[in-house]
DNA sequence: AAAAAACAGGCGAATTCATGCAAAAATCAG
DNA sequence: CTGATTTTTGCATGAATTCGCCTGTTTTTT
């Protein structure tokens, strides 16, 4: 539908059409892309090469997948789990009784949410179902879930209800799980999540950033 | 948008909605999996030990299991897991094109949330932060999470903002799971959780409970 | 022990892929 | 603007994947 009937597109917006339809789709059928774009499938599965080298889409055997596909909490997270482990006994050492907390979701914010202690009297706000779930086996914590839209991709609520709820908060500690959907090529949905990070580093005291290391460039900007 | 409703799955993609269905019931029949995902059973049987050699799954006779534990949900839903089924299947029956939906949480639900198909598109709203996990897998729905404090018994998020908030929507259908923690004793969290249910109703110009048997005194009066 | 179900492995059809090459297009230099 | 150089594209070939079916074996059930 938003393709221009039968205009020649270069390469490269031939390829940034590519990412937004992976990006829409979460896949893509290279067959189709062939159609969508007028091309040949050999042009195509180049195209396809190339993104998935620049790390931009997950290449599969007859089409692409988008990279945050694959994401919904199973083993995926077992991949650098020790790492997380760790980061996660080091985050909780942060937390104290009485303290209020702002958070997102990823890994190892799962981990941490995992891991944190019984005893400990807190108040979590989080715009991640699945964190809220975790805390929420935590007897002493107090969790309070940011609703709004659940976007597709990173499964977190975002939208302008949610920022305009953070701005109303004020809290002790922000932790961020920079964790597999900030990578760029800014689809709309990650465009979202931006300013859902960017209104809770606003408004808390205090940010912490977990990461395993090889990750990147990840602007905040 | 009507580009991309090929039935057909990468084979990654196959591969991912088989851990998530192994993640959701903890154990899964080949036999299943080759009706769910339209492909024969020696296809299931090739991925099912492809995923087993990467450790994402445990394989066993006629099927396989999940490997490790997964968000809440232990055996709980294996339980009566054919009948679930079997209402889920009846209920996605009553959802049309276009509508709206307002959902609270249960196994049930879940089923449901489950099995939609991915061609409906349709906007829910729920209080259930695993719902609109499964909700959110499915491309075309659009899931509105009804944000507030999460509920440590219930793990629905309520309060008077849940409240107030379901107030102003005016819903097509309502689908609550009378399935787990309507069953006694009425706690301060029961009474909470009372009051979305009765606001979902309210709110909502037709209203389908489910249950399987053996569901008794259950009043929302 | 017999019947039924699940399995491994091989085969063939269909599809997709990698590679080389030549034509077409875009870019650059003068 | 023109001609040369580089990049991009489509096609052809043979290799590789994927998938359903089939056969014969192993496991489970009755």
């Amino acid at each position: 539908m938003s393709i221009i009937e039968s205009k020649i597109l270069l390469k490269k917006e031939r390829q940034l059409e590519i990412i937004h339809q992976i990006n829409l789709h979460n896949k893509i059928l290279s067959s189709d892309l062939s159609l969508i774009l007028n091309v040949s499938e050999d042009t195509i599965r180049r195209d396809l090469n190339e993104l998935a080298l620049e790390n931009k889409i997950v290449k599969v055997h007859g089409g692409a997948l988008s990279k945050s596909y694959n994401v919904s909490a199973t083993q995926a997270d077992t991949y650098a789990y020790d790492e997380k482990k760790v980061i996660a006994t080091k985050m909780i050492k942060l937390i104290k009784d009485g303290m209020t907390i702002l958070t997102s979701g990823g890994t190892t914010m799962r981990a941490i949410a995992n891991q944190l202690p019984n005893n400990l009297h807190v108040t979590f706000f989080t715009v991640s179902p699945l964190i809220s779930l975790e805390l929420a086996e935590h007897p002493n914590v107090e969790v309070i879930f940011l609703g709004g839209k659940i976007s597709n991709i990173s499964k977190i609520s975002v939208g302008g209800e949610v920022v305009s709820k953070i701005n109303d908060i004020k809290a002790d500690l922000c932790v961020l799980g920079i964790n597999g959907f900030d990578q760029e090529g800014i689809s709309d949905s990650d465009y979202e999540v931006v300013q859902v990070k960017k209104a809770m580093i606003k408004s808390s005291r205090q940010v912490v950033a977990t990461t395993i290391s090889e990750k990147l460039n990840s602007d905040l900007r």
